[in-house]
DNA sequence: GTCTATAAGGTGATAGAC
DNA sequence: GTCTATCACCTTATAGAC
């Protein structure tokens, strides 16, 4: 195991604390405790809680919403393209489940946090845009809205994870075995479904 | 306007802050501002900040899920209750848009909540599962998993709205006008969408 | 039932020694 | 850079008058 410098360690530790309990639910404290260090050496490194958070929400954000426009690059046929990504995401969520909650929870109690980062991060969605307006055309698939399209997508892929205790305890009887089973399935067929939704 | 009895008048303030703070970020003092009174009737009411909490989010939760199994009822054509169900949650979810991030928040924080609701509501799913069984039987659609099938519905549903900020950002170049029309298209396309990927 | 006042303990942030 | 001690304020909850 390498040592890692303060810095490092304060960021995983508020990573681990902010991303379970939210901004407002996350204390100083345990952010220091988490890292092994005490409160005050947080505010030398991060002046306030709002700034350790915005580090840490930027992080989160980079490492799940670029990642999404890059997997539709390259040249295979659309419908593989789905395939690839739907799994690709997949196993990215399931790698860090807790994530996309985040995300979503914290943007829908701030929204603003979302304008600074577009524009550092420059993210450009044309080019998804325009693949799949090319399939129209070569009547592939069905007319749909581009943005639709990925709406679809997106939701089929992040909707069962962030509603993980709902869906377990509802439609599985709180297996959570069960839930696990399907969502491996769901690597495959949820490309599937969508497939056969606009297939012409 | 008829005038509200005291509690009345907590619950819809606790409502109103606990929906768009969350637990965390509720304050007892915002909710007595906002329901005319003072802290120490808050505490006279209901013993407590996290049992004013449960009353609100059993209230949400009773809103939300139980409507989910009895739209699925009735004669119609299977497909006709697909177009009927998306149709009828998504103005419900509409009218009260923050309330599908709450409960999904919430219960990520904390999956305990939804063993005592689930008993006390009883929700009983399986009749769902018996429509979709046997129209895969009928062949009228494709071979799915009846859980699959109802979690891809919902995913469809409630996903664009939870992540409004993202979508309308992302997606649409922050016009909320554009995003609006989407989702007002969405009312009849998500169904055609599911519709097209599991018909036989 | 409703209020004011206050207790009791947290919480983010800083001062200052080392 | 890192620590202990502490400030100033906030937050839930209760006591007690009316």
């Amino acid at each position: 195991m390498i040592e890692k410098n303060t810095e490092e360690k304060i960021v995983q530790a508020a990573e681990k604390v902010f991303i379970e309990k939210g901004l407002a639910g996350a204390r100083m404290q345990e952010i220091a405790d988490e890292a092994g260090i005490n409160k005050a050496l947080l505010h030398y490194y991060y002046r306030s809680k709002e700034k350790l958070f915005e580090v840490v929400f930027k992080l989160a954000f980079k490492s799940f919403v670029p990642n999404l426009v890059k997997a539709f690059d390259g040249p295979e046929d659309f419908f593989t393209k789905i395939e690839r990504f739907v799994e690709t995401y997949l196993n990215l969520i399931e790698k860090n489940p807790h994530i996309p909650i985040f995300i979503i929870n914290e943007l829908s109690k701030n929204p603003n946090r979302l304008v600074s980062l577009i524009s550092y991060l420059n993210i450009d969605i044309q080019p998804i845009f325009d693949v799949i307006e090319e399939e129209i055309e070569k009547k592939t698939i069905k007319q749909i809205e581009p943005q639709e399209l990925i709406i679809n997508i997106l939701s089929l892929c992040v909707f069962p994870i962030v509603a993980k205790p709902m869906v377990q305890t509802i439609l599985f009887k709180g297996y959570e075995s069960e839930y696990n089973a399907l969502m491996k399935k769901r690597k495959s067929s949820i490309a599937q479904f969508v497939i056969s939704a606009i297939k012409n």
